[in-house]
Order: C-alpha cells, then structure tokens, then sequence
DNA sequence: CTAATACGTCAACGAAGCTGACCAAAATCG
DNA sequence: CGATTTTGGTCAGCTTCGTTGACGTATTAG
C-alpha cells in the first residue's frame, strides 16, 4: 500500500484509470468515516450530557455508572482497566459519587483490601435515567437503519476497538450464554 | 413504549414470554451500543493523538486540519458552526496553528472581514499523516466486517447525527456528482 | 451616519485527563 | 514472623479544551 500519490484537489483532475478511481474512492470513504465518527459520537452523548450538567456531573460520572452498573462489585482496579485512565482521574469522579450516595464500596470478602463498587438505588435510577434518553436516540437510529445495518454497524465498531479492548467487552458483555458464540471473528483477515 | 418494568438481574430470571425476550434484548442491544461506541471511539482517535502529542497539539487541532482540509477557504464563522463550540475555544487552536504555519488566513474576496482559512503545505502534510493513521484502523476494520457491513455502519451513525449535524455532514462532504445521490433517507422512517 | 456583522482578545472558570510523591491496610512470599 | 507487593486513597500541580462575559476593530449594510 504505497503513499497515495496524488490526491490533493479531490474531484478536479479526471481520474485515468480505475486505480485512481479506487484511490480516490478509498481517501473518501475514510474522511466519511471521520466525519460520521465525530458528529455522531457527539450527538449521542448530548443527552445524557445535558441531564449530567443539571446535576453538575460530567461524561466521566455516567461512565463510571454504567460500568459499575454492568458489573456490580467490581473492583476499582478492574474499573480503571476499562476505563484505561488513572486512580487519580478516576478518584475525583469516583470519591463524589461516593460521598453523594451514588454508588457504594465494600470491601472484598476474599481480599478486604479492595473496594467493591456498586450502585444503590439512587444511583441505578439515575443510571437509569441516562439509558433511557440515549435508548430514545439510538433505537430511533437503529429502526430507521434496520437490522441489517445495525449487525454492520456492531461488526464496523467492534473492528475499530483495539484488541484490548474487545477482550474487555467480551467480558463486559456477557454475550448471553442461551445463543451461540456470536461473532468469534479473528482479526487476521487482510 | 413504556418503561421497561424488571430487568435488573439480567440473564437470571428466565424470561417467560416473548415480550419480556425482547425487552430484554432492546436494553442489552444499547447497552452494547454504549460499549461500543465508548470504545470504538477512543481507539479510533487514539493513532492521530499520539502524533498530535508529540507536536504539543491535542484533537481540537485534528478537528481544524481536517475540516480546513475538506473546505479550503472555509470562513471563521462556517468552521464554528460545524465544530460548535465557541469563537475563543476555536482561537486557542486556531491562532497557534496560523503562528506556526499550519493554516493561512486570507481575506475574502467579496466581504473582506472574513478571514479564509486554508492549509499551508505543512497544514496538509500533517493532516496527511494524521489520515494515514487513521486509515490503516479504519481500513483493517473495514475489511473485517465487509463492504455491507460498512453500508450498514454508515446508516447508523448517520441515525446517530441529529439533523443539524447531518445537513452540515451534506454540505461538507459532496456526494461526488459523477454518481447519483445515495441515501437521501428522509428520518421518517419509523 | 448608524447599526449590524465577522473576527479577535482578555480574563476567569470548569471538567477531565496527566505525572509524581507519598501513605495505609492487607495479602503474600521467604 | 518479617519483608515485600498489591490495592486503593490522597495531595499538589499541570495540560487540554470546553464555557461566559466583556470589550475592541474593521467592514458591510441600511
């Protein structure tokens, strides 16, 4: 895969040969995906965005709400794995929804130096609160989609999570043990 | 659509009918949704910040050289409203990037207080590596999950836009008028 | 001439990430 | 047992990138 020559003034030089046609084609699609990554990454997380401000919290408290609530008990470190950022960060968005009755720490019963999160009542119903305005959204997105755009958009993202972190959301995401494994694609297909 | 009465525990109590399934679907369908999306994003602008990083630049500067990049001579003001975010945020990156020959500012032609922007060769140089980057990522991925799930992926992420950011997503991005339109979906679809 | 527009800038602030240093409690290893 | 590692918390300071509000200037439009 060379440097792509030429393909500064896109849509003016008439391309030659199908190879410039395909070139060309391939450095659009890409910037199509930029684009379609950036607003739609930002209009999906405006919902929640805007309840979070009301209650003067931030995209990273409604992080840590839905992971603690997908895996209740799990350990501080284990939440750091996924969130991929620091004890620090996370102490100063974890520590307030401690201490505002969000979300509770217990210690571990085998090893009682860790903390066990999960969230109480107060803090399932505002997680809650925050999966309903995005459900609203993506459900919308998906029935206009149709089901088999959203099984290429599932496929589509997954491939752009490293490798990391697709084994996190396998174990994040217990994908129901009643069907099959779903889509146990190795990444070696070039 | 009401309120999703009991699916707490999940994947505990055995669902007894069809609806209580698919309710339970619809919630893990977003839930994964979530997953995804948090992921797929972060990894998806992970390569271009690394390199950005060393420059002592950050995303905001990406998101300039990119949309420069796609409307050269684009005004101030047209490069606000596609960002949103505020003239002085914008200014922070923006007038560095001018200082250190990343973009050049030229009056408009017919109302000369705009300022056009557009890429200098060192601009486009970075924006070329910074696209690079990101098209091994989102190529390999792409070839992963196929040409129809790319098609799919592509309609939902548009689902996902609300309909300002969708007009300016037509605006910015010409559908090549060589082919015919090629999804003109109106959102009316339910 | 006056008013609106396009753009820039100063100041202060907030959210969310980072590094580095240091500490306590509990588990583990020798 | 004693030393070390691991888990988690905390203090201090820094950076990026967003925000409001106020004010200034050039230029266009009424």
């Amino acid at each position: 895969m060379p440097d792509t020559p030429d393909t500064k003034a896109a849509g003016e030089a008439r391309p030659v040969g199908a190879g410039r046609q395909l070139l060309f084609l391939r450095e659009e699609e890409l910037r199509l995906a930029q684009d379609l990554l950036f607003f739609g990454y930002r209009d999906f997380t405006a919902g929640p965005d805007a309840i979070l401000a009301e209650l003067g919290m931030g995209r990273a408290h409604h992080r840590v709400l839905h992971f603690v609530g997908r895996r209740p008990g799990i350990t501080v470190g284990e939440l750091l794995a996924i969130l991929g950022i620091t004890k620090q960060s996370l102490g100063r968005v974890l520590t307030p929804l401690v201490e505002e009755g969000y979300v509770t720490q217990t210690p571990g019963r085998n090893d009682r130096r860790q903390r066990l999160l999960t969230l109480t009542e107060k803090g399932e119903a505002l997680e809650r609160r925050l999966f309903e305005r995005q459900r609203e959204w993506v459900m919308q997105a998906y029935r206009e989609a149709g089901p088999v755009a959203v099984e290429g958009f599932r496929r589509v993202m997954r491939g752009l999570m490293g490798p990391e972190a697709r084994a996190q959301l396998d174990r994040a995401a217990p994908p129901d043990p009643r069907s099959g494994p779903s889509h146990p694609k190795p990444r070696s297909a070039a």
